[in-house]
RNA sequence: GGGGUGGUAGUUAAGUUGGUUAUAACGCCGGCCUGUCACGCCGGAGGCCGCGGGUUCAAGUCCCGUCCACCCCGCCA
């Protein structure tokens, strides 16, 4: 293999084959750079002793595909220091040439800058360059060490459909029509949820699968619509059960492919908590810039003089501030742009104070209103001190949380908060079970409707559904959420309560999910499991900076493929076959 | 559905207050060269300035629309 050439091999007879990454072309001497998976080593092909090698060597091209017969020998004073292979070269005797190429549209060596339009077009070529197929190197190591942990934890792997039931509500589904069954559908499998449970009702007992799910929703740089998960459910199993065999799972990659130690055990902080100090349910732990809620101050000061903070607060609004320390020196330029910002993740403005030695605040819409005691309260709460900014945000609580917690992970960044190299996972626990849909005015379930609520929440299923918490974990990485699962609920009776609050009727859970219902009576053991994102932990691990560079055939956010131009419009006749007709 | 960034030779970019023939680097083609490795030297080709419309004596540049790629909100675990 072309990386692989040593001083020891000096004097062996080798053959090797693979792409030309360079050529230089000197008269007498040919000098080629042949590329594999490995590497790269330096052929050289000398007129007055090999002229027919010569001849042909003069011809080639970069990419050209071929094979050298020759023999290694040392590059005595003119080694090649950065080169791993940089000590010898291969004198070539014969090459021959087994496939010329067309001029590549980009050079195939890494770090080049060419639109991702254009990669995506050549993809094949894309995948040539070494800092790219390194990321596969990663996310297929990370395949190996999953299955053989997982193995070892006692756990079968095993498959279950991409074809199955439709039932709306959660993501949006692929449709794959039938044709023995003309004007039904089946949906791809969003994740492979029901079944798992089924499997630990068949005793299956502990399962994992590395398995690729479809969801038609948009895409972001984390979301691809098919992707892949690493799911696993397991029998008789709490909360602790699960997060002990995932640890395991993330040590282990972590250990095996960038020699790191996670911790025993994960910290665990509440969704509360996660929201109150970072604005999100994945919150980065990299780095300070934490919030501080104001609400209940500025209602016992009663607004402190600014009108503003007293409708909102009236109104069953929330305030939030974040301070930044004064040594980050953010000019009003700096601040306008993050106005700019705020206003285009929903804000109306962004709220600022700029705090003076005495305590007092500049540059500030509310300096001249605000009462002193208010004032000081707040500097007090957030911990200001003289040169520190101040930003508040005011109105809808999870406006007011979108808005500083997109402002904290932008300053988080700009202000070059974030170490290189470090790791920070945490669980994150004690999920609403339910959300509110603005639009239906219904509940709706924050997970899947199969996900129990705490113990001591049942109660509250019928009198307070909002209050009440699911037995939920999500696994957070640097901010990116890389897993999620929970306790599945095994009892009919809640689980008919937790159908109630969400206002599903008799008639439609026999008919979305009949099936499961009925399993559930036949000796469903306790069960819970997680599903976590194989495609952001290899994003997250090769330090790629998206979910397109670690999926070989990845989509546009429109969902298209510039390789093969898909999707397509397809044949009229395929369409009658499936009885569809399109509106378009 | 909404907000933002970008689109000029094969590639990456520059292009001023609108003004002659649209620049540069790399790549490509031809020639020379036996120790190069970002080889060097000489010469050359290469453009629907994303697309459509408008303003103007004149548009890569200004205006409107549209397409494509990317980032974000909504949506989605």
């Amino acid at each position: 293999m072309c990386g692989e050439f040593q001083k020891a091999h000096e004097g062996d007879e080798v053959i090797v084959m693979g792409w030309v990454q360079s050529y230089r072309d000197l008269g007498g001497a040919v000098f080629l750079d042949i590329r594999d998976r490995t590497g790269l080593v330096q052929v050289v092909f000398d007129e007055s002793s090999h002229q027919t090698a010569h001849a042909i060597a003069d011809r080639v091209r970069a990419e050209w595909v071929v094979g050298i017969k020759g023999k290694v020998r040392s590059r005595g004073t003119n080694t090649n220091p950065n080169l791993p292979t940089g000590e010898v070269e291969i004198l070539a005797q014969y090459i021959q040439v087994f496939n010329p190429a067309k001029t590549p549209p980009f050079a195939i060596e890494d770090g080049v800058d060419t639109a991702e339009e254009k990669r995506l077009e050549y993809r094949y070529l894309d995948l040539r360059r070494p800092e790219v197929q390194k990321n596969f190197i990663v996310r297929s190591k990370i395949n190996q060490i999953v299955r053989n942990n997982l193995t070892s934890q006692g756990f079968l792997e095993l498959e279950t459909p991409f074809m199955v039931k439709y039932t709306p509500g959660g993501a949006r589904n692929f449709l794959v029509p039938s044709r023995l069954n003309p004007g039904q559908f089946y949906a791809l499998a969003e994740s492979p949820q029901l079944y798992k449970q089924l499997f630990m009702i068949s005793g299956m007992d502990r399962y994992f699968q590395i398995v690729k799910c479809f969801r038609d929703e948009d895409l972001r740089q984390d979301r691809q619509p098919e992707f892949t998960q690493i799911d696993l459910e397991m029998s008789f199993a709490e909360m602790e059960d699960i997060h002990r065999v995932m640890e395991n799972v993330m040590r282990s990659i972590f250990r095996e492919v960038l020699s790191t130690e996670l911790p025993e055990r994960f910290p665990v902080m509440s969704y509360d908590e996660a929201m109150t100090r970072f604005g999100s349910d994945k919150p980065d732990l990299r780095f300070g810039l934490e919030h501080t809620v104001l609400t209940e101050l500025i209602r016992s000061h009663d607004g402190g003089g600014v009108p503003l903070f007293r409708e909102v607060v009236a109104s069953g609004g929330m305030v939030k501030a974040m301070r930044i320390p004064g040594r980050h020196n953010l000019s009003r330029t700096e601040t306008d742009k993050l106005e700019l910002e705020a206003k285009g993740v929903g804000a109306q403005g962004l709220g600022r104070a700029k705090v003076a030695e005495d305590g007092a605040w500049t540059q500030s819409p509310f300096a001249k209103v605000i009462t002193e005691e208010l004032r000081l309260a707040i500097n007090q709460a957030v911990g200001a001190e003289p040169n520190d900014l101040i930003l508040f945000q005011f109105g809808a609580p999870k406006l007011v949380h979108t808005v500083m917690s997109h402002l904290r992970l932008l300053l988080g960044r700009k202000l070059e908060l974030i170490a290189k190299n470090e790791w920070k996972i945490l669980w994150v626990v004690d999920f609403p079970l339910f959300e509110h849909d603005e639009r239906t005015g219904r509940y709706v379930a924050a997970h899947h409707p199969f996900t129990s609520p705490r113990p001591e929440d049942v109660e509250k299923l019928t009198s307070d559904p909002k209050s009440v918490k699911a037995r939920a974990y999500d696994l957070v990485l640097n901010g990116n959420e890389i897993a999620g699962g929970s306790i599945r609920i095994h009892d009919a009776d809640v689980q008919a309560k937790a159908f109630e609050a969400l206002g599903i009727s008799e008639e439609e859970r026999k008919a979305k999910f009949g099936f499961l219902l009925e399993a559930l009576q036949y000796g469903a053991p306790p069960h819970a499991g997680i599903a976590a994102g194989m495609d952001r932990i290899a994003m997250l691990l090769s330090g790629a900076q998206s979910l397109r560079d670690v999926i070989p055939f990845p989509k546009t956010q429109r969902g298209t493929d510039l390789l093969t131009s898909a999707p397509t419009t397809v044949d009229a006749a395929q369409l009658q076959e499936l009885c569809i007709k399109t509106t378009v």
